[in-house]
DNA sequence: TGTGAAACAGCTCGGGT
DNA sequence: ACCCGAGCTGTTTCACA
């Protein structure tokens, strides 16, 4: 399904994705029309989803991160998920088993930002908020194989 | 400190990386060379932290996601950040306040590579786990501005 | 910071192994 | 599947506003 080099290939742009098909061919000993066509491939089935931008939040003035998980008063799950997506502090969302429905990723300027989203849900859903105080695993590639 | 046109150009490279700098250099209104320059400060400047590829897991084998809330037992906080760092299906933690010291997303391929995870972890920290049904928000920017 | 022109590098497409 | 080479497209550099 996905031999060496493509293996390589998505190791390579996960790091760098505005690396030159040239480059790239050089590293997995490939010339670039046979690179081009492997990307070509991998977008196509959507193993690549897409090449983004990794923009650093607190350059962005979100100094603060929080983890909400929120439990949905009862009746109100589709109005609670309809808010979230239209929160765009929520950067990241994640529907769950269990009695927390929604893990939610925050993006904040400061504590009374918290405040003034959590206040918006107090009314729909219990939350439970955890602040971030450090990443010691930021976003990273699964072992691939 | 960041204008409309860098607020554009981060949309837009968000949305594609590869885009090429005469595309983007178009759709700000402004000549290739000069984009060159803005994406080069921003990078400098840490906004830009990188760039990179969105794989999907799933199309690596990655059938299933879990977020695990982790609580050390009494004196093995550094042994357990080490632990996490180590695991590599364990591709975002972060180091949060309150009773979970940290909170994991992992990329397995069933449940019982779930298991055997948490197997090993299960004599140094207690574990709540999740499993995630959907994910009604996929990674975003926040608001610019 | 910005632009435009020219030199340079990278990409794509054909044909061939 | 991959490689090579030609032609084209995109990028970078530089003089200048």
């Amino acid at each position: 399904m996905l031999d060496e080099t493509d293996r390589a290939l998505l190791t390579l742009l996960t790091a760098n994705a505005r690396m030159p098909l040239k480059e790239l061919a050089g590293r997995v000993g490939l010339s670039s029309p046979s690179v081009s066509e492997r990307l070509r491939r991998l977008e196509e089935r959507g193993v690549i989803r897409a090449f983004t931008a990794d923009i650093d939040p607190a350059r962005l003035g979100y100094t603060l991160q929080a983890i909400v998980r929120i439990r949905p008063l009862p009746g109100r799950l589709h109005l609670v998920q309809k808010l979230i997506e239209e929160i765009p502090e929520i950067t990241e969302c994640d529907k769950v088993t269990g009695d927390d429905c929604f893990i939610a990723r925050l993006m904040l300027r400061d504590i009374s930002h918290l405040d003034r989203i959590l206040d918006g849900i107090a009314d729909k859903a219990e939350t439970s908020t955890s602040i971030v105080k450090a990443q010691p695993v930021l976003r990273r590639l699964p072992p691939l194989g």
